[in-house]
DNA sequence: GCACGCACGC
DNA sequence: GACGTACGTGCGTGCG
């Protein structure tokens, strides 16, 4: 039998974040604020739900012992009054933690951390696994073998679990460090004083070299700089702050861990609890989380009562299947993944699944992965997000996902995307959840999380959905470009992109050290220390300390943006350091210290494209974003030197669409004059001078050539004068003079812009080629910014939206291309008008080929698309 | 947790 | 009169 898994969450810490994270509106029916007890509920069952502990315990706080306040008089001092709002919500909850039969451990003279220490400690002795639920860091001290800690981030919703390892990993210290790691680095929030100028960096390097906050200490004297000097200057306090930071495992509790049991609550007293508090949506999610299999079938029984059941695991999924007896014959057809949990029908095998977390799906082999083939080859699949859906079942990165091939599990034409539907009628919308699907096509309000709720307002949303893509015209933009593309993009994100993790370590060291000499410079400049990193603290320096000029002011006071700084440059040595600080710090904090800790277990990046999110239908990419990898500083192109081919000796191969936007305005507008630019081989940017200024191509010079670049880019973004003023530099008379010149010189392209407004105001929306449409509701605005703005999207949106057809059909194409002819180069990545690709070297003459046909030859416009190929060892020298 | 300022890409 | 150019994602600060 598997070991048993205790929890022991630290109440104090849950129901603080609860609160803190949750509106304040939120009361029961009497008016007393229940958001915290709400927001540690779901916390409590959202953890259960993935978890899955056999036993429940919650410790709270009962005053600070002595030994800690001894050691550090300041402890805990400058914190806050707890809220009384909060206050009143610590007996509400554990009322209801009563009703659940969740046992409450305290201990006078106590805090939570310490009765934390002390089940772990006897619930590890006793052989148990041991999660303990927390906020904070203090606890991870508490980690070993059978210990974990598992800390809520980034909302309510998300739990990320600390072993050994992720301890390591996320801090630089062992488990056993980490009361060493807090006595150096401090708690600011419990007014830990740590040392001064130590942090978490600093704290982490300091162990790993020495291993002991007392052979730090020990060795302060060996230590150069500032540092040397703080670490003997305030090392009692360092000692006296690990005191404090240490947990104590000895707190005279009366409990017997082995007995406590989750799910043994009286169900009517539970359920009479959760109403009194107005917790409705709650309900079944508590149903949802009673143990054993029975209660999991109970739900799915709702729905089909007459079902034969089974409990199938797949590698990140649990679910529960059955056949239907019966089902309602004019029933939905296809069906209902949400991108939570959720219940699925699938009529034609009249088979149902109880999904999870999304990453899940149904069974009916004795793998997840065979099971989901299986209901693909057999089934209408609709679900709220298809490609997440076919992702759970081989999570990209993961070394145990050999799922096989899950891209090719999904026939765009036997399955249809909710959320994809709902974004080519409403590409402005932000949610696209099956919730607020329900709510907007279905009139119905349904409870996110609600597995048979959600299923069958999933179910229905399919047809009504189709229906209103054919009314709208999106039926054509669906079928034969986004349903399609959802395989490549599975295909890509399931192979990711190879990164050297060297090269950016080599960076790391370069960039810490360049960055502790700026900021030794800077605050040398500035004649005093302070947060660069702070716009606030940065302004009151330069604005007020150093009495330079103020530039343009933000909502909350002086701007310090890069052209702010750019001003302050001649004036002053510090604005250009800081330029050079900000460069550094952004490059090193977002790309080159992020990037290698979301590297997955094959060693590869894997980003997910988000195919809902871009109004104009280009894609996004997140997790990481790969889209906006550095390009323009010598930095930047580094960085991008990271990335390469898996396999040593392959090519990374980048192909460009070159002005794509611009030609087809020329193809929309069919001006002459732009067309000939583009047919006539001349520098576009110098030809568009040439036509603007009304001088012949040779006598084009740099300014004008520049302007004429200024004015291109404007246009294809939806110009305004006064951002093209900004962005030339000048006043707002010549960037209007020089639209006119533009206009002047291009006259079918005033005369296209001006009807596609018209035609904009007309229908309320602006269209691609494809006849993918983007709503515009700031055109009808009496607000004429608002109004103008709209505008601009209607200008933009043909240029922006058709680009983004091209290549998603071009992507398509090439990964059909790649496949029929059995190559073995990959497409890895796209970043909106370039595809990247690895490939051996034997294959780079066909693969330029192939590439340039597909991307070229995606649709005859009535100028060439051009697509420029270029090839290296690494992504920046692919080009 | 969230708003804000800022900065990277196309 | 006034977004000092579109579309995104993500970092750090400061506040609660």
């Amino acid at each position: 039998m598997a070991e048993r898994t205790l929890a022991v969450i630290d109440g104090n810490s849950l129901l603080h974040r609860a609160f803190h994270g949750l509106p304040p509106t939120m009361t029961a029916p009497d008016g007393r604020p229940t958001n915290a007890v709400f927001g540690f509920v779901s916390m409590l069952f959202k953890m259960v739900a993935d978890l899955k502990p056999d036993g429940v315990i919650v410790a709270f706080d009962r005053g600070t012992p002595a030994f800690r306040t001894e050691a550090l008089a300041a402890y805990k001092v400058h914190r806050p009054p707890t809220d009384p709002d909060l206050k009143a919500q610590f007996p509400m909850v554990k009322e209801l933690l009563a009703s659940l039969a969740i046992p409450i451990v305290e201990c006078e003279g106590w805090e939570g951390d310490d009765v934390l220490g002390t089940l772990a400690e006897r619930g590890a002795k006793a052989g148990m696994r041991v999660l303990l639920v927390t906020g904070d860091k203090d606890a991870l001290q508490l980690v070993d073998d059978l210990v974990q800690v598992v800390s809520t981030r980034k909302g309510i919703t998300d739990i990320v679990v600390y072993d050994r390892d992720a301890v390591i990993e996320r801090y630089g210290v062992a488990p056993g460090q980490v009361t060493d790691f807090l006595g150096l680095k401090g708690d600011t929030s419990d007014n830990i004083p740590g040392v001064p100028g130590v942090g978490e960096k600093t704290a982490a390097k300091l162990l790993a070299e020495f291993g002991t906050l007392d052979a730090v200490l020990e060795h302060a004297g060996e230590i150069k700089g500032k540092l040397g000097e703080n670490l003997r200057e305030h090392a009692d306090a360092a000692r006296a702050s690990r005191v404090v930071a240490t947990i104590r495992r000895d707190v005279p509790v009366d409990i017997d861990v082995a007995s406590v049991t989750w799910g043994v609550w009286d169900e009517p007293e539970a359920l009479s609890a959760l109403s009194a508090l107005a917790f409705t949506s709650l309900v079944p999610r508590l149903r949802a989380l009673t143990p054993s299999v029975a209660s999991a079938e109970s739900v799915a029984e709702e729905v089909a009562p007459e079902a034969e059941w089974r409990v199938l695991e797949g590698p990140e999924a649990t679910a529960w299947v059955g056949r239907l007896a019966a089902h309602p014959p004019d029933g939905p057809v296809g069906i209902a993944l949400g991108s939570g949990d959720a219940a699925c029908l699938f009529p034609e095998e009249r088979a149902l699944a109880f999904a999870h977390e999304g990453t899940v799906a149904l069974v009916r082999g004795d793998a997840a992965g065979t099971a989901w083939e299986e209901v693909c080859a057999s089934c209408l699949v609709s679900a709220g997000d298809v490609k997440a859906l076919a992702q759970g079942f081989c999570p990209p990165g993961s070394a145990s996902g050999s799922g096989g091939d899950v891209a090719s599990t999904i026939d765009p034409a036997r399955m249809f995307d909710c959320g994809i539907a709902a974004y080519l009628l409403e590409s402005n919308r932000s949610d696209f959840s099956i919730s607020a699907l329900a709510a907007a096509y279905l009139g119905r309000t349904i409870e996110p999380g609600d597995p048979v709720a959600e299923s069958s307002a999933a179910a229905e949303l399919a047809p009504v959905l189709r229906a209103a893509l054919e009314e709208w015209g999106g039926t054509a933009c669906f079928e034969t470009i986004e349903m399609p593309l959802v395989p490549v993009l599975v295909r890509m994100e399931q192979l990711g992109v190879g990164v050297d993790r060297a090269v950016l370590a080599a960076l790391s060291e370069e960039t810490h050290a360049q960055i502790g000499a700026l900021v030794t410079e800077i605050h040398g400049l500035a004649g005093c220390e302070f947060t660069i990193d702070s716009p606030k603290q940065l302004g009151e320096v330069l604005f007020e300390k150093l009495g330079l000029p103020t530039g343009k002011r933000t909502k909350t006071g002086y701007s310090t943006d890069a052209s702010v700084l750019a001003d302050l440059a001649p004036l002053h040595p510090i604005a250009a350091k800081v330029v050079a600080y900000r460069e550094l710090t952004k490059l090193t904090s977002t790309y080159i210290d992020s990037l290698p800790r979301l590297v997955g277990e094959d060693g590869r990046l894997h980003t997910t494209f988000n195919q809902t999110v871009a109004a104009t239908g280009r894609l996004s990419s997140s997790s990481p974003n790969l889209q906006n990898i550095p390009v323009r500083t010598e930095l930047g192109r580094r960085i991008r030197a990271a990335f390469i081919p898996a396999r040593a000796g392959d090519l990374m191969v980048g192909a460009d669409y070159s002005q794509i936007e611009l030609r087809i305005l020329a193809h929309l507008s069919e001006d002459p004059g732009l067309v000939e630019a583009f047919t006539s081989g001349a520098d576009f940017h110098a030809a568009t001078a040439a036509r603007i200024f009304g001088v012949a191509p040779e006598a084009v010079d740099a300014e004008m050539r520049r302007k004429a670049k200024a004015v291109n880019f404007g246009i294809v973004y939806g110009i305004s004068s006064h951002g093209l003023a900004a962005s030339l530099d000048v006043g707002y008379a010549e960037a209007q003079a020089t639209i006119d010149r533009y206009f002047a010189a291009y006259p079918r392209v005033r005369a296209y812009l001006d009807e596609t407004v018209a035609e904009a105001h007309k229908t309320g929306y602006a269209e691609t080629l494809y006849g993918r449409r983007r709503p515009i509701p700031e055109l009808r605005s009496s607000n004429f910014n608002l109004r103008s703005f709209g505008e601009r999207t209607a200008m933009n949106h043909p240029m922006q939206g058709t680009a983004a057809d091209l290549m998603k059909l071009a992507m398509i194409e090439v990964d059909r291309l790649l496949r029929a002819e059995g190559l073995e180069s990959r497409m890895v990545l796209q970043v909106h008008d370039e595809l990247v690709f690895e490939a051996p070297p034997a294959e780079l003459e066909r693969l330029t080929a192939l590439v340039r046909e597909a991307m070229a030859g995606v649709a005859e416009l009535r100028v060439p698309l051009e697509v420029s190929v270029g090839s290296g060892p690494d992504w920046a020298s692919a080009k």
